[in-house]
DNA sequence: CTCCAAATGTTGACACGAGCAACATATGGC
DNA sequence: GCCATATGTTGCTCGTGTCAACATTTGGAG
């Protein structure tokens, strides 16, 4: 008789999950990078100190949200692969599109990856880093096939980082939008930047 | 006898440039984005409720630092035209460079910039697509001379930019290093753009 | 010159979030 | 069965953003 399932039990049980779950949730409502700690705990509900028993600290737990955000990531660049047997070309668009589409439709979540707020976190560096490879193998068998030019290929996938990196952002921003920079930039960015990968 | 010049005298005179000048300086040593109102009116010796007689709120003081932000790195921009008659290509990428270094020299600073806690100021669009500006008239004399493909300026200026703000925003957040992305990332990164660029 | 309205500063409040400490309750290994 | 430990709670302290009430100056209008 000392539990009652439908009551709320003095211990959670499983805290931690949640408070990623329900912070995740926060951050694709707000649009606006912007909660608290008590926040989430409330959501959660859970006391206002609550949450210090699973992460030493607020920077923590964002640290663990854009770590979940790059695997997300990852995920959405593995999975855009089209059926068809495409070129490499739509193969470079498609991943692309999906990597500028993650950004758009998660903003808060994609600048919290990349905010100080995290600290640097060792952990989330190796999350990047394991995004970015997907990007990397792609050039590679790029290189193998002829089509793309010689060179390391991390760094020429790091000038494709740079530029799906920055047109989310500035998409996010609302400053890569058709009045500033004209109908179809995204489609010239990428032809731009591919054609400048080919030998 | 009722002004004692070497004594403060009840009114600054000129609090609202000081406000802006000491933030400046904060986001210059900070590195870290985090400052606060009552920070600043403390370094200028003035009480913490005094910025509110020049700015609504915090984030206006924010809007107007990154309006200051756009208007140095166009400044910037501008300034990094070589002396010697050059090559289209070496002013693009010489003026890629400024604005990277820009970056790189004040993280703080371009991260406002760009920041969402300025709130979407319409002014400080405008001066974002003022320095935006910049770059497109650089496109404009390369399409002229025919060494830029064809197509609105703009829009493949977008394409620039979006290289240079993502390769600026990573450096930043320590994530395009050498390490990672192998040496000479930044001139490989150009040479593609560039590269693309032609027709 | 005088006097008042507006501009500009100051003090003191309030609400709220981060984080810590002391305490309460459950859990699991012995 | 019992105690160390994990997990939750309550209640503080401190700092920040913002507001309201009040003080001091300044710049005209008369």
């Amino acid at each position: 008789m000392t539990r009652r399932p439908q009551k709320k039990p003095y211990h959670h049980g499983d805290l931690r999950r949640v408070l990623v779950e329900t912070a995740e949730t926060m951050l694709r409502e707000d649009g606006r990078f912007q909660f608290t700690l008590r926040e989430v705990a409330r959501r959660a509900e859970v006391s206002h100190a609550a949450p210090y028993n699973h992460f030493p600290d607020k920077s923590a737990l964002l640290a663990e949200l854009g770590m979940v955000g790059f695997d997300r990531l990852r995920e959405a660049l593995v999975a855009s692969r089209p059926k068809k047997v495409p070129t490499l070309r739509e193969e470079f668009v498609e991943m692309s599109r999906a990597y500028v589409s993650f950004g758009v439709e998660n903003p808060a979540l994609y600048r919290l990856m990349f905010s100080p707020d995290v600290g640097s976190d060792v952990h989330l560096s190796e999350r990047a880093v394991s995004a970015f490879r997907v990007l990397v193998e792609l050039l590679e068998r790029g290189q193998q096939d002829g089509v793309v030019r010689k060179g390391a290929a991390r760094t020429l996938s790091a000038a494709c980082w740079a530029q799906v990196h920055g047109i989310t952002m500035l998409t996010i921003d609302g400053l890569f939008m058709p009045e500033t920079v004209g109908a179809g930039a995204l489609e010239t960015a990428l032809a731009v930047l591919f054609e400048g990968l080919e030998r």
